[in-house]
RNA sequence: GCGGACGUGGCGAAAUUGGCAGACGCGCGAGACUUAGGAUCUCGUGCCGCAAGGCGUGGGGGUUCGAGUCCCCCCGUCCGCACCA
């Protein structure tokens, strides 16, 4: 048998063991082999949608991050739950079915097959018994199950709005889904469209959305992007009287102080007070109408263009005045930078402190009225600009002369004593759009009744099975293809009458991540969706680890149904997440040529360092770049654990930089993590002979006091061990990497002063890393058990330490010189040796200062 | 435009509270062992300079005995949001 490093049948032989003996799997409370005496740990991934090109090295980062955790949880004596699954339902899976030519159904479990294949040739430690599909009906009986919960909290409602439609997709999107009036899936344009559709109340939580991320440690600008897409803002609402008319036209304002500035006001295209236009302005409202319409959503909110509208006709009355005072007669007039699903969908405008009123009223030569007067310094109207801050109202009667903040709570007060104003929280998070006209998805679990009504499926009839479809593809006319599945949707009664239809939408993609954490806990269960024992024990998710690109949707969604299941009971945190990280993108070099364009990398030749296109010879610019299939830059980690290995993929993906940055992929630098797994081996195996250890390890040494070169190692170990514990803070894991390269460089230059017990807990340290040639290596010091529940070596400060200090000396903060001294050496006694130290620096001179900072430095000040 | 993150050698990157800038690795150079080397080992490697020394953390100012780190201004990159009244 040879000895020498065979990554292939190492790694081979660890995986097939911890698979065979389900090494990771972790029993939940109540059975056997469950230890209660220990603390628990849940760390999750998000989990993958898994599409038909497979794993790329960039969706490892976060995996093998996790992974390390979880490994080293386990060694310091914690339940580990560290699970995986599939987020199978929706949009992409579906998209990637019809262009393969496939059943969704078959593409998932093909895909499903080699992201498990994947992620188990990594060496990734799930507990695979707790594998979740979201398609399974197993699984999505029990989204329909919370579905009903929502429904009977009256938090699911059907209502026809406009909502984004997008023709290529033949499907409503939610406003998340939707960029710049184009889909987020494909780039496809997406239009307006009034649509009935099942939505889901989420701005009953916005409050609690916004205020409960305070108490989770997540990354601010994470918070920070939540708290922007709720959207708080604090102001009031103020009725204006039509004039002709009994009609109250409202509006939501943050600046009611700003009420004797408002000198016209403003609805949106789709505001119902244009109904009661005059025929004398009617065509000419109906064709701005129409034109709004048509525009492109992106053609709508385009900021550099020229704001357009047009006057109604009709007139307003501001309640500021006495009626019949004509500084209250206000014209009305229609214009699309007013949203029709923010506020109340209009505005009364203040063009002397609004600069979007400002321009409007520039550009159509209304009336423009100074009511704050800036603070001293800051420039105003009086200097031709439009003022939007704080500052003390002018101009305006009972609250002249208060600071803004005063003059808004006593426009509050003025208007509510008079019935025509109130203060109003306005959010502009939307409730979220549920439906879409697609078959991937989880059907709804509710029938529609001859007589109109809805009603909910009986739990007992949970779930309600999405029926196969030989054609499954969205229809041209948007109606969701599962009304065409006949059988499935009408049911009959005895006497074969139709009793009811059922509900011929789906889920979106989200739905089945909103609680998946959960089912998590305990995958098993028949009877309910998770115990309440598990909850209990399991939850929260003590970290969870993603891309920072579900900031808003993903994460906010599964926060609202965790939310809704606290008010139910069935879950005892308020907030789903405690610890929120997320993992850097990956990069990818790829090549530009001069007009910019990008060349696919297999087009691409090395010249020294030069970069050329094959064939044309053109030369290319290396840039940087996500990993993209069409660029051929994507990295397949199938081709890398090959060739290196995957204990060798898995310490460069943590060497390349810290988890949480983007940092690009070089496939040259991996050879540096290679050298060091060999290292590793050779340092306790030599290749050349036939025994399992080198022979001064195949024996316990005596248990001496330490000393020389074995001493010199114990510390430089607790160094290692010191700095690979201090790297999980921050999850800087190439820090921990760099240690433990460091401790083999030393113990390479001394072979033989190596002790069996420092080799042992070497190992040890680097398996959650590294962890299959670490089981190898634990097995050929003679255990039988695998390493992955031994206790994590403690550091012990006494090896901290040096008996002596090298002290850098400075003359005037430059660098000078360095003196070694004994460790706890007086101060005059490092100052005298510093002195001496950098003589030539300090002749001629006096010295003004001495800064001393005890073992750091010494710095003399000289003139 | 607003909000957030960031900018350090040829490359990926290190650097408790302000205290030796560039750890660790890639690449590169020299040497050793070799029939050979995409193996291994040793030494070197921020820039300028023969050297002494000087200069260096995007640029400019400031605070300090001392600044990659703190403050002000500017430039650039990436990521969100985008007329939200």
């Amino acid at each position: 048998m040879s000895n020498a490093y065979d990554h292939t049948a190492i790694e081979t032989r660890w995986r097939k063991h911890w698979e065979e003996t389900a090494l990771f799997r972790v029993a939940n409370p109540g059975e056997p082999g469950f230890d209660a005496k220990r603390p628990k740990y849940y760390v999750l991934d998000m989990f993958p949608y898994p599409s038909g090109s497979g794993l790329h090295v960039g969706h490892l980062v976060g995996y093998v991050g996790t992974d390390v955790v979880a490994r080293k949880k386990r060694m310091e004596g914690c339940n580990v739950l560290h699970p995986m699954g599939w987020d199978a339902f929706g949009l992409p899976a579906e998209q990637h079915a019809i262009a393969t030519g496939r059943q969704p159904r078959d593409a998932n479990a093909v895909n499903t097959a080699n992201y498990r294949r994947q992620l188990k040739l990594v060496g990734l430690s799930y507990d695979w018994s707790r594998e979740i599909d979201t398609s399974d009906p197993r699984y999505y009986k029990w989204t329909q199950w919370i579905f009903k919960r929502l429904y009977e909290r009256g938090l699911a409602y059907q209502a026809e709005v406009p909502v984004w439609w997008c023709e290529e997709l033949k499907t409503v999107l939610a406003n998340e889904e939707v960029i710049n009036g184009r889909s987020e899936r494909g780039n496809h344009p997406c239009v307006r469209r009034p649509l009935k559709q099942w939505m889901l109340k989420i701005t009953a939580y916005a409050e609690r959305l916004l205020a409960d991320l305070d108490g989770i440690d997540w990354p601010e600008s994470i918070k920070t992007q939540q708290r922007e897409w709720i959207g708080k803002s604090e102001g009031a609402e103020v009725e204006f009287g039509v004039e002709g008319s009994a009609d109250r036209l409202v509006v939501f304002t943050t600046r009611p102080d700003t009420l004797w500035g408002a000198t016209f006001m403003v609805v949106a295209p789709e505001h119902a007070l244009l109904a009661r236009v005059p025929a004398s302005h009617r065509a000419a409202v109906d064709a701005y109408v129409a034109a709004a319409a048509a525009k492109s959503e992106l053609e709508r909110t385009d900021l550099a263009k020229e704001k357009t509208g047009v006057f109604t006709g009709l007139y307003a009355h501001n309640p500021a005045f006495e009626p019949g005072d004509p500084r209250g007669r206000v014209p009305i007039w229609t214009a699309d930078y007013v949203m029709a699903g923010y506020g109340t969908g209009a505005i009364m405008a203040v063009p002397g402190h609004d600069e979007r009123d400002h321009e409007f009223a520039t550009r159509f030569a209304l009336p423009i009225l100074e009511v704050v007067r800036p603070p001293a310094g800051e420039k105003g109207l009086a200097d031709g600009v439009c003022f939007s801050g704080d500052g003390v109202a002018v101009n305006s009667g009972p609250i002249e002369g208060l600071a803004t903040a005063a003059a808004k709570q006593k426009a509050i007060e003025l208007l509510a004593a008079r019935g025509v104003g109130k203060a109003r929280v306005t959010y502009k998070l939307r409730d979220w759009l549920f439906s879409r006209q697609r078959y991937w998805g989880e059907p709804f679990p509710l029938l529609h009744l001859p007589d109109g009504r809805i009603v909910v499926v009986d739990d007992a009839a949970l779930p309600v099975e999405l029926p196969a479809m030989d054609d499954f593809k969205p229809a041209g006319d948007g109606s969701a293809p599962l009304a065409r599945a006949k059988h499935w949707v009408e049911i009959r009664d005895a006497h074969g009458a139709l009793a009811a239809r059922r509900d011929t939408d789906t889920m979106p993609g989200w739905a089945g991540s909103c609680w998946y954490w959960l089912r998590f806990m305990d995958p098993a269960n028949a009877s309910a969706p998770w115990s309440h024992a598990a909850e209990t024990y399991w939850g929260p998710v003590d970290l969870y680890v993603g891309g920072a690109a579900h900031a808003v949707m993903h994460l906010l969604y599964a926060r609202f149904w965790h939310k809704v299941l606290f008010d139910l009971g069935l879950v005892h945190t308020k907030e789903p997440f405690q610890r929120l990280f997320n993992q850097g993108l990956l990069t990818a070099f790829a090549y530009q040529d001069a007009t910019g364009r990008l060349v696919p990398n297999a087009d691409v030749e090395d010249r020294d360092g030069k970069y050329f296109k094959r064939g044309s010879g053109e030369e290319l610019t290396q840039i940087v770049t996500k990993m993209a299939k069409q660029l051929g830059n994507v990295v397949n980690p199938d081709d890398i654990v090959a060739e290196h290995g995957a204990d060798t993929l898995r310490l460069y993906e943590l060497f390349m930089g810290p988890l949480a940055d983007s940092k690009p992929w070089n496939t040259r630098d991996i050879s540096g993590s290679r050298r060091f797994v060999e290292r590793v081996w050779r340092l306790v195996v030599d290749p050349d002979s036939r025994d399992a250890l080198r022979p001064h390890l195949a024996v316990d040494q005596a248990r001496a006091e330490l000393s020389g070169d074995a001493l010199e190692l114990e510390k430089q170990l607790h160094r290692a061990i010191a700095r690979v514990d201090a790297s999980f803070g921050s999850f800087n894991f190439n820090t921990a990497i760099a240690a433990l390269m460091t401790f083999v460089n030393e113990a390479s230059k001394r072979p033989q002063a190596l002790t069996r017990s420092q080799a042992e807990r070497f190992v040890l340290v680097l398996s959650p890393f590294a962890p299959h040639v670490a089981e190898e290596l634990w097995a050929r010091f003679g255990h039988e058990r695998s390493l992955a529940y031994e206790p994590w070596p403690a550091v012990d400060a006494r090896f901290l330490e040096d008996d002596t200090i090298e002290i850098p000396v400075q003359v005037l903060g430059k660098l000078r010189g360095k003196v070694v001294v004994p460790k706890g050496a007086a101060e005059a006694e490092i100052v005298a040796a510093a002195r001496a130290a950098v003589p030539t620096w300090l002749e001629g001179k006096t010295v003004v200062k001495t800064i001393v900072v005890p073992a750091k430095l010494v710095n003399f000040v000289v003139r």
